[in-house]
DNA sequence: GATAGGGGTTGCATTCTCGG
DNA sequence: CCGAGAATGCAACCCCTATC
C-alpha cells in the first residue's frame, strides 16, 4: 500500500472542517480534497464513507437523505471537536501538500525513466531493422503478374497489424498504471505534462524511423502514421 | 438495450496508537 | 516490547440515472 497522505486522525479533522463549511454529501467532499489539493490527492470513496460512518457515530456529523444522496452535516459535538483542535487542523494543509508533492515527484521521475529505456529501446530496434539483411525474395509466380506486391501487401498488413496490438498492449499497459496511481491520488498535473511531453518524443521518434523506413523503400509507412495519429492523445 | 458516470457499501490489508 | 484495537486506504461491487 502507499504510504498515507493524512497523518494519524487527521483525515477524520479534515472531513469536519469542509463540513463546518457547508453540509455536503460525500462524493461532494471527495471532490472539494481533491480541489483542495489541486487533484493531486484525491480520497476513494471507500476512504471517505467509512469515516463519515464514524463521525456519524460518534455524533460528530448528522446525515440526511436528500433523494438518492446522503447529505451530512456537522452537528455542535463536532464543531466543538474541531474547536479544541483548530491548532492541529493548521498544520495539517501544508502537511498535505509536502506529502502529495513527495509522491508525485517519485511517479515523475519513474515515468522518466520508463519513456528513456523505451525511447533506447527503439532505436535499436530500428538500428537492428536497418542492418538486417534483406529477406530472401519470393519465388516467381509464372501466371500471376502482380503477386509480388501483392505479398508485400499481405506482408505489410500483418506487420501493421502486428504493430497495432503493441500499440494496444502499450496503452492498456500505461492505462493500468496509470488509473493505479490515479485511484491512490498520486496522479497529479505534473505527471500529465512529463506523459505527454514523454510521448510526444515517442512519437517524433517513431515518426523518424518510419521516414527512414520509408525512404529505404519500406511500405506501409503512412498506413502506420494513422495510427501512431490516431493513439498519441488517448493514452 | 448498451454504456458511462454518480453515489454508496463492504471487506480486507496495512499502519499507527496505546495500554499492560 | 507486545498485542489489541483504531485509523487509514484501496479494490471490487452494487444500484440508479442519463445518454447514445
Amino acid at each position: 500500500m502507499s504510504p498515507a497522505v493524512f497523518g494519524h486522525g487527521h483525515l477524520r479533522l479534515y472531513l469536519l472542517s469542509l463540513l463546518e463549511e457547508r453540509p455536503r454529501h460525500g462524493y461532494e467532499l471527495i471532490q472539494a480534497l481533491g480541489d483542495r489539493f489541486g487533484g493531486t490527492y484525491v480520497p476513494s470513496a471507500g476512504t471517505i464513507y467509512p469515516r463519515l460512518s464514524k463521525l456519524e457515530a460518534e455524533g460528530l456529523v448528522t446525515k440526511q437523505n436528500d433523494g438518492r444522496k446522503t447529505v451530512y452535516e456537522i452537528t455542535d459535538a463536532g464543531r466543538a471537536e474541531l474547536a479544541a483542535r483548530r491548532h492541529e487542523l493548521d498544520g495539517i494543509e501544508s502537511e498535505v501538500t509536502d506529502s502529495v508533492r513527495r509522491l508525485a515527484d517519485e511517479v515523475r521521475a519513474s515515468v522518466d525513466g520508463a519513456m528513456r529505456s523505451l525511447r533506447a529501446e527503439l532505436a535499436a530496434a530500428a538500428r537492428e531493422t536497418r542492418s538486417a539483411t534483406p529477406p530472401p525474395p519470393p519465388p516467381p509466380a509464372p501466371h500471376a503478374a502482380g503477386a509480388s506486391s501483392s505479398n508485400t501487401r499481405l506482408d505489410s498488413r500483418l506487420r501493421l497489424s502486428e504493430a497495432e496490438q503493441a500499440i494496444a498492449h502499450f496503452r492498456q499497459q500505461l492505462r493500468s498504471d496509470l488509473r493505479g496511481h490515479a485511484a491512490r491520488g498520486e496522479l497529479s498535473r505534473e505527471t500529465v505534462d512529463v506523459l505527454r511531453t514523454g510521448l510526444g518524443d515517442l512519437r517524433a521518434a517513431v515518426t523518424a524511423t518510419l521516414r527512414v523506413g520509408s525512404a529505404d523503400g519500406a511500405p506501409g509507412a503512412a498506413a502506420e502514421h494513422d495510427v501512431l495519429d490516431d493513439d498519441t492523445g488517448a493514452a
